[in-house]
DNA sequence: TCATAAATGATAATTCGTTGTCATTAGCAA
DNA sequence: TTGCTAATGACAACGAATTATCATTTATGA
């Protein structure tokens, strides 16, 4: 009841490799270097699965659709960033720590979520020297 | 080529009372108190309009559908709560400040998102004593 | 008051992300 | 190998949010 195919290894490799959020396509077009004629759908199916034995962890970002990485045991709390120019994500490894005072008078803060925005280190590069611009700004 | 109409002072009203961002269909409850029978339609094409001439801002939340409220000129940089028990919006008017650092390496930050996840006070008032729980909650 | 065109309400249609269907392929234990 | 059945790929279908369509209503200037 649980096999091990070529599609799902290229696809945990994919999410596992990227070191950072991926969407589903960005699986797909990752996963397909390995796997070519993998199905957007087998990507879901898999990514469900993943998500519920525990192996991968859903990354929303606002006005995002989800985004899937790793799990992370140790530190599992980080924040990430989004690049305004390639529309990548990136882990965020540090934190503003303690959040509750800002919240009003007789709310209780449980949890918070922080998203940065930016350029990436490849588009900021970019953007000093304009020739060669990062791919994935290309594709975007 | 800009009327005042019933439905559009009910929908501009709706969304400047309620003191935090609300969805379509909360700005279509709140303003059909004033104007039965106002469509979702009307509510949508109007949203739009008060986007596009500034009166209006979008409040986008992680896995959340956007929601809108009317835009502060003066102090605009502010951040948003969200109750895990009535899921309703709230604004916060308060910040963390400078998040530049917390960026990798060669990241430039332009501007951050900060969303605060907990009980409102409401629903922490609710939850201390049992039985008459926030409005809000029954609903949703 | 009247005419004009903007605005509305009802509902069909669209979009986007995701899931279901089903015939086919291919792990894996015997 | 073989047989069983999980997994896959192609594509249809779905759900939620939003937008378009169009006949009707209504605000506004003449």
């Amino acid at each position: 009841m649980e096999r091990s195919t070529r599609q799902r290894t290229a696809i945990l490799a994919a999410i596992a490799d990227a070191q950072r959020p991926l969407t589903p396509q960005e699986v797909l077009d990752s996963a397909r270097e390995t796997v070519q004629g993998l199905g957007m759908a087998t990507v879901y199916r898999n990514i469900k699965a993943l998500l519920e034995d525990g192996s991968l962890q859903a990354v929303q970002l606002p006005g995002e659709s989800p985004r899937y990485e790793a799990a992370e045991h140790e530190h599992g709390h980080h924040h990430h960033f989004q690049c305004t120019v390639c529309s990548r994500v990136f882990d965020v490894h540090d934190c503003p720590g303690d959040l509750r005072d800002l919240a009003p008078k007789g709310f209780t803060v449980e949890r918070h979520e922080l998203t940065l925005y930016g350029r990436c280190a490849d588009c900021a590069k970019a953007a000093a020297a304009p020739k060669p611009r990062c791919k994935a700004a290309a594709t975007a």
